[in-house]
DNA sequence: CAGTGGTAACTTACCCGAGGGTCACTTCAC
DNA sequence: GTGAAGTGACCCTCGGGTAAGTTACCACTG
């Protein structure tokens, strides 16, 4: 990335090599979970060994670590800039998720690690975790106070709870995404506009 | 249950020692996933050691298998009932998830055991898992070829689609519910009965 | 109504493999 | 020969799984 070519030794400079790593980490961490993910698995996807991982990294929550900063990272400034340029609260949903999956297209499993439900209880992951959530939930509650008060106003539990199903509803769509490797992110984003329209006549 | 008062020995009928294993194996697997769950937890839960878990289970997979069964069965027959009753199609969602939260009211976490995604990719479970989902995945592609009949129908893998993205309405209900002890089921209903006419019009 | 055996419920103490984590070493470019 | 990239071989804990024993109740016997 910054530097161009070879730099100390023999394989590929370290800024790379983890870069390589922490998109493996990603996938595997998202396929598997946290507790259900291997280290050696991770490595042996780079075709390297897990010393060296452990060098790069430390440990396997370091290793979490930079897999969720980086998603969430994108994630959250994503979404961030979408909701910034404003629109009709009608609108936002769509133009979120098509941010979502441009951004995403080549790194799917990325949203998972912010809702892994397999990562320990406490410790430095869930309050990293737990923190990127809270922004993602903060914007998905003012788009849904946004839809509400255009709409006859709720009590703020539904929104809530609107909030809530609507961060689930990305969760699925972006499974059911992972599962059809050829559709991507515009045609993605095509579909859900299809079904916006027909089903809610949004 | 069958028999009503002690039994063999000291403790508790074997019977009823195995529907409270159960219990805390869902509530367990459930909250940790398949991965992240452990055996030794499940037994100290019910106030036993886990030796006697494995006379009773076999193994982790048979307490998840006995898990799985219980969970997928009353759900499965659940929202089966629910879809045959009939109605409008707009009506279905609301029905189908005031059963769900009837039947699971107590039992908040048995609708993860079918999603878990940190069981092992191949065996028993996963077969198990994927089954149930199968049949539940046929029900909610019923209802949103329903649905979409009734407006301009579109393209089947937009009903694909959709029926994915009830499913995980559903789960992230359930688990906005979990969340909060205090609303029983009825509440749930009579909050998503309101969501739903306000955002939907349904 | 001892005593005695059978059996179901249950425990203590252990085995073992997988996986997280580490150390000492090698290789290669400068 | 220095230092970064990388490895083989190891340790140790945690958790799934097991063997062998213990406790308490019941059903018999004499």
């Amino acid at each position: 990335m910054t530097e161009s070519r070879p730099v100390g030794t023999k394989g590929m400079p370290r800024e790379e090599r983890e870069a390589q790593l922490v998109v493996a980490g990603t996938e595997e961490f998202g396929r598997a979970g946290y507790a259900g993910a291997s280290m050696v698995e991770i490595a042996r996807r780079v075709g390297v060994t897990k010393p060296l991982l452990y060098q790069y990294f430390g440990s396997k929550d370091g290793l979490y670590l930079a897999c969720l900063h980086r998603a969430g990272g994108r994630l959250t400034e994503g979404v961030a800039t979408t909701m910034a340029s404003g629109g009709e609260p009608e609108r936002m949903p769509l133009k979120v998720l098509s941010a979502i999956f441009t951004t995403f297209d080549h790194d799917r499993y990325a949203w998972r690690l912010l809702r892994d439900a397999t990562v320990p209880g406490s410790g430095d992951i869930a309050t990293a975790a737990a923190d990127y959530r809270r922004r993602l939930d903060a914007f998905a509650l003012l788009g849904a106070t946004q839809l509400m008060t255009s709409r006859g106003l709720a009590d703020p539990v539904d929104i809530e709870a609107i909030a809530q199903v609507w961060t689930g509803v990305v969760d699925s769509l972006i499974s059911w995404w992972i599962d059809r490797p050829d559709e991507d992110a515009t045609a993605m984003t095509a579909r859900c506009a299809r079904i916006m329209d027909r089903l809610f006549g949004w």
